[in-house]
DNA sequence: ATGGTGGCTATGCCA
């Protein structure tokens, strides 16, 4: 059957719960994984999901930050969390559909301005986020799963709009790179979005800070999915819906789709 | 070199 799942980091849930509305009903995705959620579980407005025909949901939050929650047309277990660097941080929930695909949705730590682990700690903390995720991968050997979510790293020089401006940006220096590429690979883990449209620049995000972001198009890739071998082939249709970027007060993110014929 | 915008929640922290 095909399968078609966004990933979306919505920068608080309840404040753009219409946002999310409106991405469903004109999407109209199987699944939805969403970050930035800003919201206690209890909060989040799922009754208004549940009403456009998502009456599924496994997330974890907590106030004022982080938060990541994944919204179904069809039935999905909790099938756990991880904490890595041990952060104390909602940045990872994992759902299970009846057919067996896992499903996990991450919000990896952003890391702060210095790219220097001795002088900024959340930039170590975010580095070791991902080498908790290599090791998790290396142990599991995950299969037939999908991997979504703001991984806050754009690993490939079209995945930033100045690859050299950027060596020295958190999210695009080597050591970063470094760290997930080396996650990805300990899971056997292929870009889908990549391998869909892997010529050219391709963005997820731009900076609320930018005068005009559509025009400057200073954009970053910071959103992902990523799939297991074993279905990465299944997969179709990739797209970045970069209209919601340009939607009435916006996320700084787009929603990134993948069709899968599974 | 700097500051630019936005959310949460009440003041500074985080992105």
């Amino acid at each position: 059957m095909p399968f078609t799942l966004a990933t979306w980091n919505i920068n608080s849930v309840r404040l753009r719960a219409g946002l999310v509305e409106k991405l469903l009903t004109e999407e109209a995705p199987d699944v939805l994984c969403l970050q930035e959620c800003k919201s206690p579980v209890a909060k989040i407005p799922h009754e208004i999901f549940a009403a456009l025909g998502y009456p599924h949901m496994v997330a974890r939050g907590e106030k004022g930050y982080n938060g990541v929650a994944i919204l179904s047309k069809l039935p999905i277990e909790d099938v756990g969390d991880k904490d890595f660097a041990d952060l104390g941080h909602a940045r990872h929930v994992a759902a299970r559909m009846d057919n067996g695909l896992t499903i996990h949705n991450f919000y990896v730590p952003a890391g702060g301005d210095v790219p220097d682990r001795d002088k900024n700690v959340k930039f170590g903390q975010k580095l070791d986020y991902v080498a908790g995720m290599r090791d998790w991968f290396a142990s599991e050997k995950p299969q037939k799963a999908i991997l979504v979510g703001d991984l806050n790293i754009a690993p490939l020089e079209d995945d930033v709009w100045d690859h050299k401006k950027m060596l020295k940006v958190i999210s695009h220096t080597p050591v970063e790179v470094e760290a997930l590429t080396e996650a990805q690979d300990a899971g056997g883990w292929v870009d889908v979005t990549r391998k869909d449209l892997p010529v050219g620049k391709l963005y997820s995000w731009w900076s609320y800070r930018a005068k005009d972001w559509d025009a400057a198009d200073k954009g970053r890739r910071l959103d992902h999915v990523w799939a297991t071998p074993d279905i990465a082939n299944a997969a179709h249709g990739s797209r970045i819906l970069r209209d919601a970027r340009g939607w009435e007060k916006p996320s700084d993110h787009a929603p990134v789709f993948a069709s899968f014929d599974l």
